[in-house]
DNA sequence: AGTTTATGATTGGTCTGACCACTTAGCAAG
DNA sequence: CTTGCTAAGTGGTCAGACCAATCATAAACT
């Protein structure tokens, strides 16, 4: 129940350090990182450990790997995957980078709608009812989280009926991404929460009117977006609580 | 010049190997992965090649590694991130899975359309003229190789012009996955070819017009993905010259 | 002089075995 | 039945040795 601060284990501190100072251009692109074993004298860690936190950024693209050959350093912009983006966001609600949210906001957009436009054509009966029954269920809830969470779910249904993988795998990650939004969840105001938008594009995807879904989605999903831009100004304006 | 079949590492064998049986669900979802110990009598390495290959298993969300409490297969189709997807593609054109095929041009085309539109109105001068630039390349390509290289990096000017980190970072995930259609290169006709689309969407951007850029956009993409689903169509209905 | 070839140094890859840290399950005490 | 302890199991870290690929340099050749 608590939110333990979990300690994290040498490979992963490496790691970090590494990715931090690679995204932060503290390594020339194209360089070579120093050599493993100049790595364990610096940062003082067994060479397991540096060489596990070097397998886990070759997997992020954030280096290549090469026998004999050194570590050379990507240019991250090229290379690296969607996942990256959190490492980009920055942290508190002050350091939030407003481009990177714009970015953050606009690809789900994108994708969100979409997916609600293939989900009107290829969605099953079964996930017609239970995207109804979802939006039953967020009309019930008692508090901004829980709507939050419902919200989720409704999409969730979206994206498995439009039957696109690709969709549903960058939805995992821009998840990951936007989870930092979750504390904002308490400023939205619930009582005056409008259904109607959701309503009309679950309607539009259980009538399986396409045009009627995907202009449902948009409209959804910019005043979703709007909403969230304005609690952001709220936070970025007023300094932290001490 | 060769394309020499580099050796693969006993880690990347091992990570493969993991990859594969998680993937095709050798290994029951949620319950654990065998310890590193059994993993190296199992098959035969040594604790640290089973080791990064487990980190790197972990960095793409496939296992999560619980220190002593073991290493649990997730749900990758909830957890995966969309660089998954040429795992699942199928390697041979004999073997392409059309849905995921159907997916790839789904979200590519989605991403591509609104950073055409977001391009109408964020380009700068020069990334006008480099655009039009490369449309001139595109026209003047001696053979199908060069033109379909030309044409990505036509792309990538608009990708980059939307100010979208996370499409362009997406894109880069998606080039890794459609890499294999290179080979189908060779079967486009260059002489034929239509660069009338292409043009309207490069004036489109050009002269600022949103809404002509995204429609222009999804013309160019939508006659794409059908060149490249009737390719394939060939590939998949003649058997393999062997 | 330019090219090729050998060679040693550098860098990544693999293995072994020991020990530390955390979790879990089972047992014992209460 | 609960609590607390203990031992086993599992992941984490470390040290050191040696293998394999690459690179820089120097020597040999043409």
């Amino acid at each position: 129940m608590s939110a333990e601060v979990k300690r994290k284990s040498t490979g992963q501190l490496v790691f970090e350090d590494l990715q931090e100072k690679i995204i932060s251009g503290q390594y020339t692109v194209g360089s070579n990182l120093p050599s493993e074993r100049d790595l364990v004298s610096t940062l003082g860690v067994s060479r397991s450990a540096v060489r596990e936190a070097l397998q886990r950024l070759a997997q992020s693209k954030l280096v290549t790997i090469n026998h004999g050959g050194g570590t050379k350093v990507n240019n991250f912009k090229e290379t690296a995957g969607l996942d990256l983006l959190k490492n980009l966001v920055g942290n508190a609600p002050l350091s939030i980078d407003l481009q990177i949210f714009r970015s953050l906001m606009e690809i789900r957009g994108a994708l969100a709608i979409d997916a609600a436009r293939l989900a009107a054509v290829r969605r099953t009966e079964t996930q017609k009812n239970a995207l109804l029954a979802k939006l039953e269920e967020m009309k019930q809830s008692q508090n901004a989280m829980e709507l939050q969470q419902r919200t989720i779910e409704f999409w969730d249904i979206i994206i498995i009926a439009s039957e696109n993988i690709a969709y549903k795998l960058s939805m995992n990650t821009l998840k990951d991404n936007y989870s930092f939004f979750e504390r904002f969840g308490e400023n939205f105001s619930i009582k005056n929460y409008k259904f109607i938008h959701y309503q009309n594009l679950a309607q539009a995807i259980a009538s399986k009117q396409q045009p009627k879904a995907e202009q449902a989605a948009k409209t959804v999903v910019n005043r979703d977006a709007e909403q969230l831009a304005n609690v952001l100004k709220i936070f970025q304006s007023v300094p932290e609580k001490k």
